[in-house]
DNA sequence: GCTTATACCTTGACGGCTTAGGTATACATC
DNA sequence: GATGTATACCTAAGCCGTCAAGGTATAAGC
């Protein structure tokens, strides 16, 4: 299911997203996820450390390390050319699944 | 990820869904999603009649054996009360999940 | 008699998510 | 100087939903 959190499937895409103007580092992913969806979406670091390996894996995103803004070694991330265009891709993927749900949850008995 | 096809966690939804204006049999359910959605859920056997079996399991779903338009044997499923009331509060949570969704996909940098 | 559509089901493998840990550093507070 | 909090990374075990791929059986059409 997805405890009282996700509907699974979306992490990817959430994170190629928060990559799109630029490099950040995995915390600040999180971080910026949460705040954008007004603390609606959690992204649980068990699932997003993960997640930013299999991407990298991939071939999606691209890391190097660095310091953060808080003077602390973190790893950041950037979107491959793979990556951008994936992230396109997932995001008419997305808008198309998120519309056939919505018409079925608004239709009337057809 | 979801192979193909789906973003994991809606499927009960659109099970409790497809019954809200009476009893449906399995088979049924299914095309009625594929039909609903125009063909872009497609809502795979395998996934289908273990959550039936879930569902009815959680008490949300109550089955009986009947006959089909099609003069078949067929197991009839409708919402009982608590899966009137799940479809509600799962409408609620999806609609809430959509829409912190699609807030990080056209954020602009925050 | 054969195929297609209807209608049900189960099993195995896969993989994402949660829970629950762990390490380490910078900074503020007591 | 010790303690706590926020930052920042990571992994492992288990849960559970989905997919792929099988299986059974009946009705209808050719």
């Amino acid at each position: 299911m997805a405890g009282s959190n996700l509907y699974s499937g979306t992490l990817d895409l959430l994170v190629l997203r928060s990559l799109s103007w630029g490099a950040l580092h995995g915390y600040g992913i999180g971080q910026w996820i949460r705040q954008t969806s007004q603390h609606v979406l959690k992204v649980e670091e068990g699932a997003l450390y993960p997640a930013l390996h299999r991407l990298e894996k991939k071939g999606l995103l691209e890391s190097e390390w660095g310091m953060s803004e808080k003077k602390r070694q973190a790893k950041f991330y950037r979107l491959s050319e793979a990556g951008k265009a994936h992230l396109r891709d997932e995001t008419a993927r997305w808008n198309e699944h998120a519309t056939a749900v919505r018409s079925v949850l608004e239709a009337s008995r057809g």
